[in-house]
DNA sequence: GCAACGCTGGACCAATCGGTCTAATGCTGT
DNA sequence: ACAGCATTAGACCGATTGGTCCAGCGTTGC
């Protein structure tokens, strides 16, 4: 599915981003990893020491990255706040569109991984730094703190559950629809 | 973990439930359902001749089932859209704190499940029916058919996502704040 | 040229997976 | 009491799971 020309390490996170989104944590098998990434059993475990978990890790944070760029990509020329989350929202319904309604990548891989705390830590810290970095934003273009907060908590919310719905409809519309409601 | 006195169908499906709302579809072992249903392999398969996905599309239906009864609940007594809103979150809030951080049930056994176009319909099917089901609720209170849908998207995407952000932060505050943006 | 080392390839493993099958055990109506 | 059917109990199965281990490859510095 990827590039040969990609370092190993690099071609397991990127197949294990994808393959966690689409299928959840325990829905993928080592053996679909790997034929995906193109990379034998051994690379895995030198690699990622702790092999799956540790890659999940990896997986998860490499697709908060992109979200992270998302974010500042649509807030980065915007004029309000609201200017801002509408990109945001249309760039998302576009993403939406491609992939193909999968999950949340953060939630498919960390929350249905194993119960542990290090998952659940990582979890949370990925999604306080999507909120975090909203609300830097809302700052910047004039927001009150507290409303800064507000407001940034509240889109995390809508684009989370407007993501679930997309999901469940097979359409990208409601994501788009919600820009009318900000 | 379930009562003797039910029947074993029903301890099933109510471990199930609560098993799959827990550790996702693929996180959840038959060994670990039938020890906490207390039932041997033999019963599964006859109550259930597709075996765990058909006891999953039974656990989603059982879940939906008792949302509605939540929406009803909420929505019954009150005498505006928001006051039922409101109340809805509340009583969300709180069993966000008793069952404990879990993800929506729909979502953790249906869509973590096999890539089954069953498995997606019936989540769809589950949640466009708390759509209608508030919805509903919105043309009775006085809204316009157009308000009415819009609102109940509104509402679902919020808890869905205040849901999952709950979640991460182990702490059922934003569901409860939720409220004032309604 | 050669030693050292980062990395690859895959054989191998015990444990667990979901599922099948059959014998025994209720419980029912007659 | 007996027949007939619904349900239970669990041994058993092949496939797959995540993980270990080591021999060999290829590149690098000397």
């Amino acid at each position: 599915m990827n590039d040969r020309p990609l370092p190993t390490k690099d071609r397991l996170i990127l197949s294990a981003a994808t393959l966690f989104r689409t299928r959840g944590y325990h829905g993928v098998g080592l053996a679909d990893l790997l034929a995906d990434a193109k990379a034998p059993k051994g690379s895995l475990y030198h690699h990622f020491p702790n092999g799956k978990s540790d890659l999940a890790m990896a997986a998860a944070t490499s697709a908060s990255d992109e979200m992270l760029r998302l974010i500042a990509a649509s807030f980065d020329g915007a004029e309000s706040f609201n200017d801002g989350a509408k990109t945001l929202c249309f760039k998302l319904a576009k993403l939406f569109d491609i992939t193909g309604w999968d999950t949340c990548p953060i939630a498919a891989t960390l929350f249905e991984g194993p119960d542990n705390e290090d998952f659940r830590d990582h979890a949370s810290h990925i999604y306080e730094g999507w909120i975090a970095e909203v609300q830097d934003h809302a700052a910047r273009l004039g927001l009150s703190p507290e409303e800064a907060q507000a407001k940034s908590e509240h889109l995390f919310m809508l684009i989370q559950g407007g993501w679930a719905l997309a999901r469940a409809r097979r359409s990208s519309d409601v994501i788009r629809k919600m820009t009318d409601r900000l």
